[in-house]
DNA sequence: ATAAATATATAACATATGTTAAGTTTTTTA
DNA sequence: TAAAAAACTTAACATATGTTATATATTTAT
């Protein structure tokens, strides 16, 4: 198996580690901090790119509405993450949309001054462009998972994601998402999902405390994505 | 609803209609025809990019295997669709494998041939990448399909969408794929799959000749992707 | 053209997931 | 801080989907 987290991540926070410390400087310069309350919007479907974000801290969600209006969430963003920039390239509407879990704070790069960099850093484009490639194939890989995993299986997989996208922020912290915005990744109702974690719990595989889930038993969740 | 095919059609089968004539001259000189075997990959994972490929006759599908194996077909090329040219730009690997599903003519534009087209077009590269970005939404919205609705509206939703993309290359045709490959699209077991299409002849929906299958009520179709 | 291999159709049964409902905990608001 | 609202947990029941099995049709190879 090809490394289990970079076919589900979308490494985008490693986008300005290829630069030169002068070209890093040039982009840094060219952020300014923003602070987003909790439940506001970066940006939405259809909407007109504005620039780009880094997220310095803090949690977000990339989600779209299908037919039926229910909120399907594809991505959840943690600090160091770069996003709203596959709009930038083509000049098009936003295709998703992207909303802040909890206060955030930000680096902001209006969309000129984006377009100011792309011209003075020649690399630049590309590693977007690669990005924007690479997280095609995370798009493709949660398709599968969708389609041919149980319930329980999902589950296992976007714990081990969720914990090891978390833990880059916050050492051994543990997973804290509504039970909602949960089931609203792995495809499935608050309820079913309350159900999967119950029985994760009565074996021992995960603990919870108020609604953050700690996992117990790495192992077991590994096992489980055979099914 | 936004147009309803637009949401599922990568409509890379437009990417060279905004060039002017003496434009897609300069196109149309660089193809080189070739003939593709049923059965046979135009590429696949991890791959190196050769080139990129415009269908001419036959159809093919791109999928990606999850880590059991199975196979999860997420498009079905037809002709006039342009392929595998995200890989191109990044310089990076393929991130998904592609299958003729019967012989293929196709038109293939080699790597080096493809990048200068791009510097003789100007146009022609915010073009393809304003393309990734549409893909990038319909691989999404395929996602909340998966996600969020049951076996028949996922069956409904991709008989109206491959009636449409077939009927381009030839008119009032049926939906001639093989159960294995319809269930991987969808999402479920070929038992599973047969057991709705029986559902769906016996309420008058469908029609099926050999495997052919020819939409008698897409009214009907609709409704149930209210489900 | 015939036999063998492969793909399809269908049914019966087992299991997983959706749904409704009620009680409990946690968070938000006044 | 208390009251109200929202989120969570759990259970029971209904339904959808997975699975196994068998018969039939279609395609492929000889």
């Amino acid at each position: 198996m090809k490394n289990f987290h970079s076919q589900f991540d979308f490494e985008s926070e490693l986008l300005f580690d290829a630069l030169t410390p002068d070209e890093q400087k040039l982009v840094f310069n060219a952020m300014e901090p923003l602070s987003i309350k909790k439940g506001s919007l970066l940006f939405y479907e259809e909407g007109i790119p504005t620039g780009i974000f880094q997220i310095k801290k803090g949690k977000a969600k990339k989600f779209k509405r299908g037919f039926s209006g229910t909120e399907q969430i594809f991505y959840i963003y943690t600090p160091g993450d770069v996003l709203g920039y596959h709009a930038l390239f083509g000049e098009e509407r936003y295709q998703d949309s992207c909303e802040a879990l909890e206060d955030l704070e930000v680096n902001f790069i209006a969309k000129d001054v984006f377009f100011k960099l792309l011209q003075d850093i020649p690399a630049l484009q590309q590693t977007f462009i690669k990005n924007i490639g690479h997280e095609f194939g995370v798009l493709a890989n949660i398709i599968a998972v969708l389609a041919q995993k149980n319930l329980n299986a999902r589950l296992a997989i976007n714990l081990l994601i969720l914990e090891n996208r978390f833990q880059k922020q916050d050492k051994k912290s543990g997973i804290d998402l509504t039970r909602e915005d949960l089931a609203n990744i792995i495809g499935t109702s608050s309820e079913s999902l309350g159900r999967s974690l119950k029985q994760f719990k009565d074996e021992g595989i995960i603990e919870i405390e108020k609604r953050v889930i700690y996992l117990k038993n790495r192992e077991q969740l590994l096992q489980l994505l055979k099914n």
